[in-house]
DNA sequence: TCGTCATGTAAGCAGTCGCTGACTTGACGA
DNA sequence: TCGTCAAGTCAGCGACTGCTTACATGACGA
């Protein structure tokens, strides 16, 4: 089962890199082409669900033939791994260093769920609990929760090599885990209020319960 | 479109309350080949998903030949509305009421998380994020939510009444949106440390966070 | 001008899905 | 003993799924 299609070898990796373009118009753009796929994927994928998400929506969605996914990402596997790589590079890029103060650290967080730069996101986040039943794509799923955990943590003012270092990933875990909570209730399945909830009603709240569980007492 | 199979008026009415059976022995029960599938249903449809799901794995789950989902719940999503009908009724009969402590309140719904009774209750929480698509099925699973949501702003001692409920029973949903992350994340994702994570671990920032959103300051 | 190859297109295959309708089986009262 | 009807079985349908294959198109160097 060795790759056969050229460019799909290097084409997961120069997916995932890059700045998302709008829908294709013209073709003959292999690059363009391959970021169009992943940024429709994305969407379909965080909303829909794996399962409920077809590579017919998906080519539409970025104004491309169908066979295009196979032959650019050789499966629907490929194209979600893609998503979640690309996901995952994002998460990299934008979690704030440990330089940052904990409370600046803590309104990014809330801005993260409330809404972001870019529009959608929030959406974005879901991917992460979203399953393709792919044991590859999972892998890459788990890794990118656990790196988060590790980094928000070590944004909060924690050290790695601290003796208790397992609670407090913990923590940070469990303040991600209400990132993702919150998000899935207001994308998913709106419910009142939360999903109309504005910014200035979630700082309030949310700001402290990432509080309770990553600042640090002795700070 | 009117109802012309048989029994299937009351089916999801009857599946709906009763307790559980184990896996059918021998058929000629219509009652307990409903609940048989509903258990079933519930368990697939929460791990796996609506769409991931099949009708065959349903009915072999519960020994019961496919062609009676139809019978009975009309359609697969007659099915999964049924599924989210008793999730509704069993969430109902477990919060805790008024009269209980705030204490008491926190420590069963981390216990919520944790573990529950009948073993795979957590799973069962799951459910309330996962849609099929059918509007009906959707409002349903919104209706449940936020119901779920003022009966747990009532057991935390909150005053319907109110004058800021709102902010209220935002908490409230906080704490439900957290509840649903944790569980997302150690039974979905099965990322550490969190999925490994037992009740004593979990027991004291869980705990914090409910008590920072439902504790009443002035009580 | 022509050969070459990356890029994109069109059609369809094999498999699975939810669902249906005609059938069999079994319990039970007259 | 037999008629009746709920309960369950069976084979298969139409639609849709992911994916493949054969082909068309355009850019570009010799």
């Amino acid at each position: 089962m060795t790759n056969q299609t050229p460019g799909a070898t290097d084409a997961l990796a120069e997916a995932v890199t890059g700045a998302d373009d709008e829908l294709l118009r013209s073709g003959r753009d292999a690059a363009a082409t391959r970021r169009a796929l992943v940024r429709a994927a994305r969407r379909r994928f965080a909303t829909d669900g794996y399962r409920a998400t077809t590579v017919r929506q998906i080519a539409a969605d970025a104004g491309v033939n169908v066979a295009l996914i196979n032959r650019y990402f050789v499966s629907k596997d490929g194209l979600f791994e893609a998503c979640m790589l690309r996901t995952s590079d994002e998460l990299d890029t934008r979690t704030p260093n440990p330089a940052t103060s904990i409370d600046d650290v803590i309104a990014r967080l809330v801005a993260h769920v409330v809404n972001a730069p870019d529009g959608d996101d929030p959406l974005q986040l879901l991917l992460l609990l979203r399953s393709s039943g792919d044991e590859n794509a999972d892998r890459i799923r788990r890794r990118t929760l656990e790196h988060f955990t590790q980094r928000l943590a070590a944004a909060a003012g924690w050290d790695a090599d601290d003796p208790d270092t397992a609670p407090v990933l913990l923590r940070a875990q469990l303040a991600i885990a209400t990132m993702l909570g919150v998000v899935m209730l207001r994308t998913s399945a709106a419910v009142q209020p939360v999903a109309s909830a504005d910014s200035d009603d979630l700082n309030g709240p949310l700001g402290q319960v990432f509080r309770v569980l990553l600042a640090d007492p002795d700070h």
